[in-house]
DNA sequence: CGGTACCTTGACAAGAATCAATCAAGGTGG
DNA sequence: CCACCTTGATTGATTCTTGTCAAGGTACCG
């Protein structure tokens, strides 16, 4: 259960995430919530619990991903401290996907029919996670046409792009210099690549003087060069409040 | 304004649709809408209705689509009678993509704000609408991998299979024949591939003895080779009723 | 009858995958 | 403190899938 050290962090997990409204974050808090310290790599949510459920990732990152029956990966989504993410298993408990810890982290997880009583009882907090997968969705669709219509360095530069926005959204002061705890390996399965194919792109990036990589930590050099290159327009991260 | 036959086409779209009950018809169907008769390739609410929309398809097939600054375009959903589309307009009214008839038909638009009311009136179909935009959603991240991870072959033959499945469902009594009214380039701004290079795919399925085609007219000769091409599963194609 | 949109085919080029080493850094146990 | 092992990054040589370019061919439609 909660200790008053991780509801503190699933507090500011939960301001940094743009899409929620003060009175929503009131009411997530209230909710009867679970949670676990993971280690990276670990699965959420696999074998031991089966039932439904959705979660919100209160520090550390998180991604979700399909492996296809030869073994092929493919990276759907990668969540930042203050995400949602399993409010698809709300609707479709077995999907064929999973969710792992990129880092080590905290997950604050909620049952399902916890968080059908709770909307039941206030109406607002389903337009609010309405609003969360129409956020994801628009995201995928973005992903769709940067895996399907952009070259090699197109799709690592756009990807960089994006998680410059939303961390600097999250939790870092400046765009321009960020940690993104990912391997080569899992870049190229979130962008449809090789491994060895995402390493010849990263520095082709660098000798065009765009991006500096240092460990797991980016410096975008040149913002204006790397977006144009990636035709990157950040719309499709933000929405608008609908009630 | 609609008259009685479109309402009538109207009632047996959503009846099509299977993520819906009844009592969301119902609901549905009390709403102010406009029935449009649209031409192939008419873009649907752009331009002369800036206002923020979403809309049924009563009658045809349409797309939305993407399209970046060198001219190249990704398709990212296809949408066939009884769909809703739009749904993230009403959180993402900008968000650079276009939605266009693939066929002739008929499109009822509902404005942003007559929805907005319906939801406050009837708590439940909001609901409705959340599952909706899930499944689109699932539908995206199951794309995503589709053209992140599977060779030309692969790519193809799971969009056969989906439509397959998704036009049974919809209208299609007999599964393994139905229409798919795309040209190959649309194919190919679907899978993330060439006009050229779908062709070449189709002759070898047909000639793999998979499948036939006449005009826009698909037969699957062999559901299990192509599905086990494909690595199909159609799980994400279903969602659980969840109150 | 001419025109346009779509399909088909071939030759060739390019981008990315594959295969196979090597290298660097961090962690572990003796 | 040092051999040892593991993971991830890097590099080169080679293959192959897919894209590009260009040219017909076919069917439908005014």
């Amino acid at each position: 259960m909660s200790n008053r050290a991780s509801l503190q962090r699933l507090w500011s997990s939960l301001q940094a995430n743009q899409h929620l409204s003060q009175a929503d974050r009131q009411v997530l808090l209230s909710l009867p919530f679970t949670c676990r310290t993971l280690a990276a790599g670990d699965a959420i949510g696999r074998a031991s619990d089966r039932s439904r459920f959705c979660a919100i990732l209160v520090s550390g990152f998180a991604y979700c991903s399909k492996i296809l029956s030869d073994g092929a990966r493919q990276i759907v989504s990668v969540h930042v401290p203050g995400d949602f993410f399993g409010l698809n298993n709300l609707f479709q408990p077995h999907n064929g996907q999973e969710t792992r810890m990129l880092t080590p982290g905290e997950v604050a997880g909620i049952a399902a029919h916890a968080l059908e009583t709770a909307i039941r009882a206030n109406p607002n907090l389903q337009g609010a996670l309405w609003r969360q997968t129409a956020v994801e969705a628009a995201m995928f669709s973005e992903w769709l046409t940067n895996i399907g219509r952009r070259d090699a360095q197109g799709r690592i530069a756009h990807l960089l792009c994006e998680f410059a926005v939303r961390l600097r959204a999250a939790q870092a002061p400046e765009s321009t210099r960020f940690e993104l705890p990912m391997t080569q390996a899992q870049l190229a399965d979130t962008a449809g690549l090789t491994a060895v194919h995402v390493n010849r792109v990263l520095q082709s990036l660098r000798q065009a003087g765009l991006v500096a990589l240092d460990k797991r930590k980016i410096t975008i050099n040149d913002w204006e060069g790397l977006a144009s290159m990636a035709d990157f327009d950040p719309a499709y991260l933000q929405s608008e409040r609908a009630t």
